[in-house]
RNA sequence: CGGGGCGUAGCGCAGCCUGGUAGCGCACCUGCUUUGGGAGCAGGGUGUCGGAGGUUCAAAUCCUCUCGCCCCGACCA
């Protein structure tokens, strides 16, 4: 493709609504444009690596058997009140009335329609399994969409659910998923490693996030150095700690501690360390405020909370509360004396001796606490997020933290949703049963975005070669009649191959044809200049490195495949 | 939704505090020179100062309301 004959609005300057990488460099090498608050325009240039990644994903999900259709992005109210999620949904849902005052929503996920149809064309055990995906613009009225694709309201996303015959067919069905988003994250080009994941309010038994690795990752992952555990910190079991505290159990003393209301401003004052002091943080449900014991450099894990008390609804009780409950200053709150409050402990408090807590009065705080002597807990349990050097709960060494970015999640279903809208299949013995769904979802936009997060430098983006919008930017530095011709010979004879090249045909100087090339990154760049030529050479650049090889024209062909095929290793 | 911030030329910003002719850089157009890492000179066009009210002789600037966007927290591909 010729740069004159594609619109690619490349920004000299970074724009000022983009913070993250990803952002900026869509942004500015020209890939999307914003049309609202996470609705954006994918111009050619980001739409071809769109295309590139749907079709890896295409190809892996066909391979493993899966079967492609379109479901409609509407779709009608009564099939989201079947399984009640048009009340449970929320905001997030994005609902209009059609012309006749019927309640329909955009798609932001499409287990409803698909259950819909399977419940229609299903009657046998003899049709299942069956795996049906597509690859389809999703909606959801985010909060806060934010970071350009990585968040958008918008956003394209394949999906797939399966349906089985049984709990053992659908654990095949969710191994075959999860083997297949190994190879397409693999094949696009990407470090990342599948987790363990939250199976969230929808419960099931299996459920994995794939993290594409980036120091900007929104998600905090564990893994065990060397091992095979891996989980996202929301999940990751901590196991209570094997060893308790020896030493005597010394005399309860209340000390002054003015002004002293952070982990870090009382083990300062009181010479100790926060392994030593219990922090008592104070949580609201809609039900009770329960008071929740940490080690001090320990931080709470809300989910695991969430999941011990109950309830879907959990904040941190708000400082005017605080002062009613504990009689002091939110800092000063502590398990001892504290009355009709439900207390509750991560186990890493059990094993503590002569620990410093809370008074439940201004500027004070008590020192060589002790549990059961001093103050009584209702239930220890596992409360807090995992952190580096923790055992791994596999026993498979100390735990490590990462960031990522989540570009696919596979998911056992179970019977919800058939049971909820009564799809049936008659199974050998003649008995009606619901099929055990799956669903996989993998964001397709966001994926482009996790790569540029993952691979870029300080001039712009490095694709890697399976989803490049073009594997080889030519830059003829001249306007002569012979740097043309070569660029001409050139470009045709790649794309003849089947190379995809963009041409950069714009009387611009060199400089900014680099400059350009380096933004958009194409894995390489063929340098047609001059002084070149007047030796009988080209140069072919690799983006990543700077590597430049001078090349006799005729060469370029074989030169440029073989680094291109041996750059996408594994598709 | 809570907290913070920003809306001024296509893009990036200054001007606002202390009211008085709307500016700078880049981009864009014309010409000449230049041409291997975002060229130089000369000339040129560019604005509902996000919107609506109000105060004032006078509002980008002060006040009120409103819309949009960005960033930080609870949700998710």
């Amino acid at each position: 493709m010729r740069t004159s004959q594609v619109l690619i609005p490349t920004l000299r300057e970074d724009p000022g609504e983009a913070e993250t990488v990803s952002h900026r460099l869509m942004l500015r090498s020209g890939m999307i444009r914003k049309v609202a608050a996470g609705i954006y325009t994918y111009l050619p240039l980001g739409l071809r690596v769109l295309r590139k990644i749907e079709h890896i994903v295409r190809e892996e999900m066909n391979r493993a058997g899966a079967q492609e259709l379109l479901m409609p992005i509407a779709s009608p109210a009564e099939l989201w009140q079947e399984t009640g999620r048009w009340g449970f949904y929320g905001k997030e849902l994005f609902r209009f009335k059609d012309r006749h005052d019927r309640d329909f929503c955009l798609g932001p996920t499409h287990e409803e329609v698909i259950t819909d149809l399977i419940r229609r064309e299903v009657r046998s055990y003899r049709q299942l399994p069956l795996n049906c995906y597509q690859i389809q613009t999703k909606f959801r009225d985010e909060i806060r969409p934010r970071f350009g694709l990585m968040r958008g309201r918008e956003f394209i996303m394949k999906d797939a659910y399966s349906f089985d015959r049984d709990e053992e067919g659908a654990r095949l069905s969710y191994q075959k998923m999860y083997d297949a988003y190994n190879r397409i994250f693999t094949r696009c080009g990407l470090t990342f490693r599948p987790v363990e994941a939250d199976t969230g309010l929808i419960g099931g038994t299996s459920s994995h996030e794939f993290m594409v690795l980036a120091e900007t990752g929104e998600e905090t992952i564990v893994y065990a150095q060397g091992g095979t555990y891996a989980a996202n910190v929301e999940r990751a079991e901590v196991r209570p700690p094997t060893e308790s505290a020896s030493e005597p159990l010394r005399p309860l003393r209340k000390v002054p501690t003015p002004g002293a209301r952070t982990v870090e401003e009382v083990t300062t004052l009181l010479q100790t360390t926060p392994q030593r002091l219990v922090k008592t943080l104070l949580y609201t449900t809609p039900q009770e405020t329960v008071a929740v014991l940490l080690r001090g450099d320990h931080q709470v894990n809300g989910i695991k909370l969430a999941k011990l008390l109950g309830v879907t609804d959990l904040e941190l009780t708000p400082p005017e509360k605080v002062m009613a409950i504990t009689h002091a200053p939110v800092g000063f709150a502590g398990p001892i004396g504290l009355s009709h409050t439900r207390i509750v402990a991560d186990h890493a408090v059990k094993a503590l001796r002569n620990i410093v807590v809370g008074a439940n009065e201004g500027d004070a705080h008590y020192v060589d606490a002790n549990w059961e002597r001093d103050f009584s807990v209702e239930q220890f349990a596992d409360l807090r997020n995992a952190q580096t050097g923790d055992p791994s709960p596999r026993g498979d060494g100390p735990l490590l933290i990462a960031r990522g970015i989540e570009v696919g999640h596979v998911f056992m279903l179970g019977t919800k949703y058939s049971q909820a809208m009564g799809a049936t299949f008659l199974d050998p013995q003649g008995r009606e049963c619901p099929p055990v769904m799956g669903c996989y979802g993998i964001g397709i936009g966001r994926t482009a975005a996790a790569a540029i997060e993952q691979n870029h430098d300080a001039k712009g983006i490095i694709w890697p070669v399976p989803i490049a919008p073009f594997a080889i930017h030519l830059l003829p530095l001249h306007q002569s009649a012979r740097v043309t011709e070569a660029a001409r010979s050139l470009y045709h004879i790649l794309t003849d191959a089947g190379v995809d090249v963009l041409w950069d045909d714009r009387d611009e100087r060199a400089g900014v044809k680099f400059n350009d090339a380096d933004l958009i990154g194409a894995p390489y760049q063929l340098v047609i200049g001059e002084k070149g030529l007047a030796q009988g050479t080209v140069e072919l650049k690799e983006r990543k490195t700077g590597t430049v090889k001078p090349l006799a024209p005729g060469e370029v062909l074989q030169q440029a495949k073989q680094r291109l095929d041996s750059g996408s290793a594994g598709a």
